[in-house]
DNA sequence: ATAGCCGCTTGATATTTGTCAATGATAATT
DNA sequence: AATTATCATTGACAAATATCAAGCGGCTAT
């Protein structure tokens, strides 16, 4: 049970036994359904999740009444509405699955526990915490710096799995564009090649 | 010596005098000019700078050659490339200052030491992290829900010193706009008022 | 003191992207 | 199996923003 979530920790640090057990008293299996929600905007993020199988995405909704999707999480990934599980305020994101999915979910209280009672936790939760980070910063760089066309290509091939599961329309809002103009790059893009 | 340093650190956890002597012996002080250099784009980033007083940005040169800004750091915020700093590879980032400035330099190798040496600097660092990319996703969140005259609103409500101290056509740049846009979007809303 | 650079503004025009509307295809639901 | 959603595409048009060019202070350095 959980063998992604413990070889995904493993690849960064070593744990015993023990502490292996102590992890899995804090670890809540939870599946959901395409479409079901694990947050919803205003209630108050408590849980860091775990993609075990599937996809999850978290998204706002802006003034328009359009979404933007923020983040897709797929097998091996962690999600969850940070500032609202560290402030305790309402969540300004919405999590849901875009296909079937099992997670595993982590109270927000019991995170804190674990990087207490497990010290290369927080070396583990820091290094990830760094990469999610540098994954931010270049694709804010990506947007401002690149044009639509290089985005798209940059994301095919940083990562195809999103791109062939999740329906374009939603590539596009993640990319910052709209349907209709993924659309149109895509196809100019296959008249040039 | 260094007191924004130590005052920034202990906001989020406590040392003792011996490990703050641990710390000082790793930090290295440098002051820069205005205009100068602290990294540029193709060497390796090899330290985490911290600033003291003054201003620093970093930035990417685009296809076009336009200057696009990624951070600014006031004084008692942190930069740095982090992804060249924790791969060795070139750097895709200018660091320079805005006016003169000084700073605290960690070597990177350092950095792991004192995580390793004292284990509250580790929290620290998760922390740090954790704050920043609650920033950049954010920061990325309004560049895609939010119009030009609401990014520059939020920026003068969030960092009031950014916008007062630093040229008009680097905000823009930092926004994602050009600097006519941002002059004119600044004229739509004073006569508005 | 002055020549030159830098930062900001303004206007005219071009480009890109968004919006609205319609269609066909595929997948999901009853 | 029939009916409804969902999704991708296309066209016509509108809106936002970029680009190019010029001018105007103010600051800096010689």
């Amino acid at each position: 049970m959980h063998e992604l979530f413990f070889k995904k920790l493993r690849e960064v640090i070593s744990l015993s036994e023990e502490e292996e057990a102590v992890f899995r008293t804090y670890l809540l299996p939870k599946k959901i359904r395409k479409k079901q929600y694990i947050l919803q905007e205003g209630d108050v993020c408590r849980y860091t999740v775990f993609v075990e199988k599937g996809i999850l995405r978290s998204y706002t909704i802006n003034e328009k009444g359009n979404e933007q999707i923020v983040q897709f999480a797929l097998e091996g990934w962690w999600i969850s509405d940070m500032y609202s599980m560290i402030t305790g305020e309402p969540a300004k994101y919405n999590i849901d699955a875009l296909e079937d999915a099992e997670l595993i979910l982590i109270r927000s209280t019991d995170l804190e526990i674990l990087q207490e009672r497990i010290p290369l936790f927080l070396k583990f939760s820091f290094l990830q915490m760094r990469n999610a980070y540098i994954a931010f910063e270049r694709r804010l760089t990506g947007m401002a710096t690149l044009g639509t066309e290089e985005r798209y290509t940059k994301l095919v091939q940083s990562y195809p799995d999103i791109v062939q599961r999740v329906p374009q329309h939603m590539i596009a809002s993640y990319l910052g564009l709209t349907a209709e103009t993924l659309s149109r790059a895509r196809k100019h893009m296959s008249n040039k090649k």
